[in-house]
DNA sequence: TTAACAACCGTCCATTCGGTCAGTAACTAG
DNA sequence: CTAGTTACTGACCGAATGGACGGTTGTTAA
């Protein structure tokens, strides 16, 4: 039984529907998407999203909040580690690619966030939280010797980190592909550059 | 005579007014920003802004295709040069970057349309036409042996300006910086690594 | 003084927006 | 059969949207 048969009519449940919302925010843009569109995608009527969500913004939250979730998961386990603090950084990298492979659509709504209402300011807030994570990482490898001094900490970290969410834009998961085979090219190019 | 004393009455033209309209695409989203938003902004009314330009649309434009028409000068530049292609490659990283770095807002715009029009899809396949020369160029340097084999190029050339294009998510200009400098961090960490 | 010019205002309009509400349909467990 | 549970419909609302239009104001060149 891979359905557990769920209890009265069936349909849409909260989790299906998101995924359908996010893919459509991802097409067309969160502000460039209206309820109507989407019911039309889902193929029920307006009025019965919000069955399932009170609010437009409620979806975003939920989207959002699920990558964030993740990376912040990621940043944890990495923090947790011994070790110097590249490797750490290679481990963050790393489970940040994995992160946004398996839960791209998420991500990619989370990225694109601009900060228009409250919801999207704190998704901002707890991003840039990360974000200083990263570069604090960063700086310690550079104050270890393992990073190139020749270049501002902050300026690495943000190239780095533009290298790998820059995945969004083109990466679309196959079947049978790992995301391991990802995030090793995305660490050799961050890592080594991509001359011979 | 810095002001070339313009006929009729004062106020904005076209360019100061798209100077504006970019900046508040950029921080709300286009989509995120009404004609209404817009004109608060400027401090006339919307029906005036209908005087500069014939629809929202345009406005948008305007914008990418200056983005569009700075990149593709320098990649028709960077194609009329001779050497190794990871030279050229090189030639064209930096003046994207420079490219970015000027006229950051119109790039900005354009990185994060969507395709919900013609004006949309018309700059997006303008984009790919874009990448699609960098990853011939990436391929060609993998053939004369200047770039990394153990990657993809399609890849390689995606992770390479993903680093380049995140500029527009935190990059900001300050009087007295060049953007040269930028251009060179750019280089050093894509094409040799953040390892020092 | 006057004509040409360019920027601007106030009002209006059809459509679309996110969201509400009272009722209905379909399914399952007992 | 019935009761509980869950998903959905259709009609509607106030506000906001992009845009149209005729008239007005301020500036420069002749």
């Amino acid at each position: 039984m891979s359905t557990p048969a769920r209890r009265g009519r069936p349909g849409y449940d909260l989790e299906s529907l998101l995924q359908v919302a996010v893919r459509l925010f991802n097409e067309r843009g969160y502000d460039g998407t209206s309820m109507e569109d989407l019911s039309r995608k889902l193929g029920i009527t307006k009025s019965a999203i919000y069955h399932h969500v009170p609010s437009k913004e409620e979806l975003l939250r939920l989207a959002v909040d699920r990558a964030l979730n993740g990376l912040f998961a990621v940043a944890a386990e990495t923090e947790s580690f011994e070790g110097r603090a590249i490797e750490k950084l290679e481990h963050l990298v790393r489970g940040s690619v994995l992160v946004l492979v398996e839960q791209l659509p998420f991500v990619t709504l989370l990225l694109r966030v601009r900060g228009n209402t409250k919801v999207e300011r704190a998704a901002l807030a707890r991003r840039r939280e990360f974000d200083r994570l990263v570069t604090d990482l960063v700086k310690r490898a550079e104050t270890e010797g393992d990073v190139r001094p020749d270049i501002d900490p902050a300026v690495t970290a943000r190239l780095l980190y533009g290298m790998v969410n820059s995945l969004i834009e083109w990466y679309r998961p196959r079947r049978g592909s790992a995301g391991t085979e990802l995030a090793d090219a995305v660490c050799k190019i961050a890592f080594e550059g991509l001359r011979a």
